[in-house]
DNA sequence: GTGTCTGCAAAGTCTTTGCACCATA
DNA sequence: TATGGTGCAAAGACTTTGCAGACAC
């Protein structure tokens, strides 16, 4: 695994050729600026289908980059909450998972919840349909609420496979 | 506002004749006791359509019953989360937030989250197309995965009327 | 050079746990 | 009377904030 001092920060930057072209615009264009702990954590979140927390994305982005720092962390994926380029989830283990939007996007899933062993499991059956039904949602809901939807979420808890036999 | 003391503890039962007649027996089926605090807890739930926090719970139980402590509070929630009677949600403002299966059912509704100022209003159109595509959804999803599913939760997250306005 | 970003340490918030006492069945 | 249940205080877990120094543009 590579990893990035400070001594080589001006010299190389992470990730450079694997990350979408696209980020140092977009945070400018917030007003924002690249910077290496942020490309760390992109690179982290792009590499990944997995809903990490932002302890996982620190640990992994840590690797990279070793002088990060927690803080930041959790800075960087408020930002990126708010700019709308990440998903924020809550499964009910009392802490907060994200995903890239770009990646949710191009892997379209929704998540059974299993209640008491907590795991996740990703299904992405039914999507054609429900996307039709959310596709009429989003527009009546918009329209009558006067609301921008950017986001959804839709989540069945309940019991797995394996707590079902195991009770 | 009536309060309940200790020493009336053996006189009055809190909310009798308010209390829908089964909670005694779910919890008895469940080997659990039905308490006053249990009472007074389930009182304030089934009396509110809102999705009231942990905290909002207590501080209305406990002017039914003053004794009352947030521990019993947290721990009766979690029970009847688990008992399947309470619907846990996270609005994404860091705390759990409790409604009742009850009213859940005969009130049926989803919510748009206004990411800027976390506001949630409650929706029930859609409703009768949304359960269509949710009754399928289950079934298909509870076959291929044998997932029993107790429950689901449909959010729109995006930017409401007034935030709109205002930015 | 200026305004943003960062890491560290500390604080904040919500929630859970340990324990001795009390109440329900 | 035997299990659960309760409240208090303390601990735990995740997240946010204050601040001085570092960095991007």
């Amino acid at each position: 695994m590579e990893t990035i001092t400070n001594k080589q920060r001006k010299v190389n930057m992470p990730g450079r050729g694997m990350m979408s072209p696209g980020w140092g615009g977009k945070f400018r264009g917030c007003g924002y600026r690249m910077t290496l702990p942020r490309q760390a954590i992109l690179n982290v979140l792009q590499k990944t289908k997995k809903h990490l927390s932002a302890e996982d994305v620190y640990m992994e982005a840590h690797k990279i980059f070793p002088h990060l720092g927690l803080t930041t962390v959790y800075r960087t994926l408020e930002l990126l909450t708010d700019m709308g380029e990440l998903n924020k989830f809550d499964f009910g283990d009392g802490r907060a998972r994200y995903e890239l939007m770009e990646i949710s996007e191009e892997d379209h899933h929704h998540h059974l919840v299993c209640t008491k062993c907590k795991r996740i499991i990703n299904y992405s059956d039914f999507v054609d349909e429900e996307l039709e039904f959310l596709k009429r949602a989003e527009k009546g809901l918009s329209k009558k609420y006067n609301f921008e939807i950017n986001n959804h979420i839709i989540q069945f808890y309940g019991v797995c496979d394996k707590c079902k036999k195991s009770k």
